[in-house]
RNA sequence: GGAGGGGUGCCCGAGUGGUUAAAGGGGGCAGACUGUAAAUCUGUUGCGGAACGCUUCGUAGGUUCGAAUCCUACCCCCUCCA
């Protein structure tokens, strides 16, 4: 009974913010079973091997395998070499050019550094998926291939709509579910962890678990994070995404951009903060006892911490306080060296120029707009005419719009 | 194998001989306001020291006083029938 408790005690830490559990009793199977043959659950995460970059979107999945490492279990963090050799299955996204092993291996090595920020090393083993799937004969794959249908495959949601718009799909398109499908029939896998968007690949690596004569793994998905512009999920391409590798005011400033009606779902979902406590500040706010912006600021302190340290969370605090709020000079602010002979012999330059010239525009008509747009400030007045020439001295600066700062190193 | 549709600025997308550096939207940037790099509103968004000029509408030629728009060839993408 006490076991019973215990186990309980655990499901409601796995479930917690879980999208979708397929199913539950499985799941309570497999973590009693383990429990009793004191055997870790072997929990698999796939990955796409091209792209690195894990930004907060990736982690909302990783901190669930956290979850099951706290627990005593075993995390596959598998990367699909293999898959990603082929090509995209959902695609617009052009024929990706295939991966050598040099660059899987590389990028292999980025994730490491990356995901023990997040994962424990000793809990986890990097798996390829070349190292089965480049190995099958074409018989194998036939076989596979026999283990589903056209019908079933043509369930999933993006199939079953391209096909209504009568949009092509390739025939090797069909093979990703199976593909993936097949890891978690070579991993054995007890659990797999996937965005609600997986939710079709998991299942089929049900099936085909269930049909090589394997105990089909329990699905677990969690939602997916909405990117800093508040509508659409996070992502790289999309340019909306907060890297964990990012600096921390950098962080802390796009944690701060994020529309507040999506606070609560950064709290969920890429926090440690406890449910209940997630539930006290959403009727804070609801109550109008808490100002958003101070929700905000917490989140941002909260995630900056998770990555950089508290210390560094308090750092990139004040200094975001003191750009934004009293709209001061930050801590440091990047110089560029002008040299003597680049200067009129007033010892000015063309004030358009010199915005060109340190980077704060890319070019003279950009230059040109911010001026005339009055964005550019000159020791902390603004600049309004551009054709105004600049007295250039040591220790200039030079500030476009709220958050961009040149500090001019100039010596005649 | 046959028939047809299409390639336009960062993205989507209008434009079928001149007032088109190219409508509209998205995104970006700047300003105002503020409660934050939220929200909202406004402006702006090819390059050049710039009331002028240059480059841009898949590529290369051609017609024309004038081409994103017409012609020729080529490249690429897509759909349907088989």
């Amino acid at each position: 009974m006490y076991e019973e408790a215990e186990i309980r005690a655990e499901l409601e830490l796995l479930s917690k913010g879980a999208a979708e559990i397929i199913n539950v009793e499985d799941l309570v199977e497999k973590l009693r079973r383990s429990r009793r043959e004191k055997r870790p659950l072997r929990v698999k995460l796939g990955t796409d091997p091209s792209c690195p970059d894990i930004h907060l979107g990736h982690t909302v999945v990783y901190r669930k395998l956290k979850q099951f490492q706290d627990l005593g279990h075993e995390v596959y963090f598998l990367i699909g070499d293999f898959t990603g050799r082929i090509g995209d299955p959902t695609g617009r996204s052009t024929t990706r050019r295939p991966l050598s092993k040099e660059e899987v291996e590389a990028n292999a090595q980025t994730y490491r550094e990356q995901i023990f920020k997040i994962l424990n090393p000793e809990r986890t083993k990097i798996v390829f998926n070349s190292q089965w799937l480049a190995p099958l004969n074409f018989e194998s794959v036939l076989e596979l291939a026999s283990h589903y249908t056209v019908a079933r495959m043509l369930e999933r949601d993006d199939f079953a709509r391209r096909f209504a718009e009568e949009k092509p799909i390739g025939l090797h398109e069909f093979f990703y579910p199976l593909m993936q499908g097949y890891d978690s029939v070579a991993l054995k896998a007890d659990v797999e962890l996937g965005g609600t968007d997986q939710k079709f690949n998991l299942l089929v690596g049900r099936e085909l678990q269930r049909e090589y004569g394997q105990e089909p793994q329990v699905a677990i998905m969690m939602p997916l994070l909405v990117g800093t512009d508040g509508v659409q999920k996070m992502s790289k391409s999309l340019g909306n995404y907060i890297g964990i590798n990012e600096p921390p005011g950098e962080m802390y400033g796009k944690v701060m951009s994020i529309p507040d009606e999506v606070m609560l779902h950064y709290f969920e979902l890429t926090t440690d903060l406890p449910p209940a406590e997630v539930r006290q500040i959403e009727e804070g706010l609801k109550g109008g006892r808490l100002h958003p912006r101070e929700v905000k600021r917490r989140l941002a302190r909260e995630l900056v911490g998770l990555y950089h340290g508290r210390e560094a969370a308090e750092r990139a605090e004040e200094e975001f306080d003191r750009i934004f709020k009293r709209r001061e000079l930050p801590e440091e602010v990047p110089e560029v060296q002008i040299r003597p002979e680049e200067v009129s012999q007033q010892g000015t330059m063309w004030a358009v120029r010199l915005l060109a010239r340190v980077g704060l525009a890319p070019s003279h008509g950009e230059a040109r707009r911010l001026i005339e747009q009055g964005g550019v400030k000159l020791d902390g007045a603004p600049l309004l005419d551009p054709s105004a020439e600049v007295r250039i001295e040591d220790g200039l600066i030079l500030q476009v719009g709220k958050r961009r700062f040149v500090k001019v190193r100039f010596r005649p």
